[in-house]
DNA sequence: GTCACTATGTTATGTTGTAACGCTCACGGT
DNA sequence: ACCGTGAGCGTTACAACATAACATAGTGAC
């Protein structure tokens, strides 16, 4: 995460001062924000269209460095290494709004089995679930 | 399937000629629809607003007679019963379009016991995986 | 008849994501 | 120095996806 900057070199691109201004903006949320609430956040003083906001997050996706939440629209900073082939699995609650990234070799495995099966050669995978998370269970349930 | 009927009125709901004419419309496409497409379908003769057709695909969904495919914003027609605890995996052709859609208990067990280690409280779950279907793949390789 | 409820229509608007094109800057070749 | 090339971002406009607010039509209970 502090390596940002190599991860990108690695990738042939580069950590500009705007992606960074993305990844920091994101980094500091307390939940994945929308692609609108990253315009907002960086055009305090000076207007950031949001095709270019679109751009900064198609490039940190690819670099590796943000998810997308298909179900919900929004983008959270991965802390992840991502070096296994391991499956992904975001815990999205649906109280707090919060997301935990949490990997599996076991749902990856499952998932792989499942699809060679039918003949289908796996790519991207999003796996998401909705739920409640410990901490708004914890606050929902009087002791 | 052929029950759509008596799965709504279980639902407490009825299946309406608008409600039948998109279940028939998603069920006569080849692939996943978005409600756009389905607003153009319908409304040939009679124009259908946007909302209703959004309606109509909330009240099927609720009922379980069709699938919301989230990377994609389409909708796809269940030929399932879903009466196991089984998660649902959809295999999203990037090529051309088509999903099928899989169970398994080993992912729904890997997804439970992954959710359950971090205390998390699992609700709805998507799972998408995009990649290349048997077809396209055939189709692709010459020989 | 009146009331409540379900389903749909009408109009307008909000949210999310892209297309097309131009400008600037850094860099490498000559 | 000059030019070409490519990456990155700006500007404008628009497409695609989804919902809010309110009105209307039918159905059945009483
Ligand atoms: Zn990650
Ligand atoms: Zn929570
Ligand atoms: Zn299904
Ligand atoms: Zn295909």
């Amino acid at each position: 995460m502090r390596h940002a900057e190599e991860i990108c070199r690695a990738k042939g691109t580069q950590l500009t001062p705007l992606r960074r201004r993305v990844l920091e903006a994101l980094a500091a949320a307390e939940r994945p924000l929308g692609a609108y609430d990253l315009v907002e956040r960086l055009g305090r003083e000076r207007r950031i269209a949001p095709i270019s906001v679109y751009r900064v997050l198609d490039v940190l996706i690819e670099a590796g460095l943000i998810h997308r939440i298909a179900t919900r629209n929004t983008y959270l900073p991965c802390n992840h290494a991502h070096e296994s082939h391991a499956a992904t699995v975001f815990l999205v609650c649906s109280s707090c709004g919060g997301v935990d990234e949490v990997t599996s070799d076991e749902i990856a495995a499952s998932l792989t089995g499942t699809a060679a099966a039918t003949g289908f050669r796996p790519g991207a995978r999003a796996v998401e679930v909705e739920g409640e998370c410990a901490g708004c269970q914890a606050a929902a349930s009087p002791r």
